[in-house]
DNA sequence: GCCGGAAAGTTTAAGCTTGAAGCATCACCC
DNA sequence: GGGTGATGCTTCAAGCTTAAACTTTCCGGC
């Protein structure tokens, strides 16, 4: 890809990326690291799974329900994940699935009730987990690493060079 | 640390998590985001997975080998996965184990030489790639955010209490 | 010897994830 | 009104991942 990207013209000797190295390996440490926990959790209390919770959590956003596609978009997972996470969520009865009228591709889901009630309660305790688990941060530590991962997201939508969709709302 | 157990009594009104939240939602798009981006350059470059790529890298790190139950440690993953992934590399001719003589239950993985050559090859452009997609930070954004991550995960594990492996080495 | 528990790996069922290929429908244009 | 391309979604094959149950082997005590 990008030609005129290339870092490492051929005469110069290798750069030293260890620090970037460093850094790379142990964001993606802690982000492992609290995933796993978060995915413990809801499977132990709740039975279910963060791609589910996420799901969710989309449609809680959205009451008047999303399309598949924006769905994806959103979790920014495949279409075909989506397709396979919407079916195992309606079997539950947790989430209804409609066609539009108007374009019989097309289908909105929303939650139902039983949904939005399960939801809220996983929400609850999920919010107390994250808490608890980035609680050895203060205020200040915390909106300094907040903001730090800002920067290093634009630096990697930047230099993947797909950002097309600026709209990244992550609240 | 503090060893603030649960933050919220029953009469209490619920806190507000919502920069905890924001923190680790943030987290989380910046690591995947990252991830996929590495993810397809190793399929598409060198037709691998991350997993693959992650395993090979224990073993250069140890010429003489590694058991397997040490490897899935290292790698933070279940004892089953590494039984498939080191299936896989060595039907690919990547790496090979042998059985201890002292212990016929335990087998020692490591790279062959085409594995060390392929993984070389690999990790020389992989390095490349972080450091492009790091890139955008400079050396004080960068070492600082290392650090912040330190104080995060030093919060996690203390909060999950799973300490018991302080050594970490992710250098 | 032998018996029990611990340790090293494997197997299994279920679910998540992707990219590629495919199907149905829509919008547009002539 | 019949193409033509785009759009929304599904299917498929392959691989990753886990927890739980299981097999084999080792180590201690007796």
């Amino acid at each position: 890809m990008s030609a005129s990207e290339e870092a490492v013209p051929p005469g110069e000797a290798r750069e030293d990326h260890s620090a970037e190295l460093r850094l790379w390996l142990r964001l993606l440490a802690v982000s492992n690291l609290i995933e796993s926990e978060i995915r413990k959790r809801l499977r132990e209390r709740f039975a279910t799974t963060l791609p589910r919770f996420d799901l969710m959590a989309q449609l809680e956003r959205a009451p008047e329900g999303i399309l598949l596609g924006e769905l994806s978009r959103r979790m920014m997972v495949s279409n075909g994940n989506v397709t396979g996470l919407v079916e195992r969520l309606t079997q539950e009865g947790l989430i209804v699935r409609e066609t539009l009228e108007n374009d019989r591709r097309a289908s909105r889901v929303s939650l139902t009730p039983a949904g939005r009630t399960a939801f809220a309660e996983m929400a609850a305790e999920h919010s107390e987990w994250v808490a608890e688990i980035v609680g050895g941060l203060d205020a200040a530590a915390l909106g300094d690493l907040y903001h730090r991962l800002g920067d290093l997201r634009a630096s990697v939508t930047s230099a993947t060079e797909g950002p097309t969709k600026t709209r990244t709302g992550d609240a």
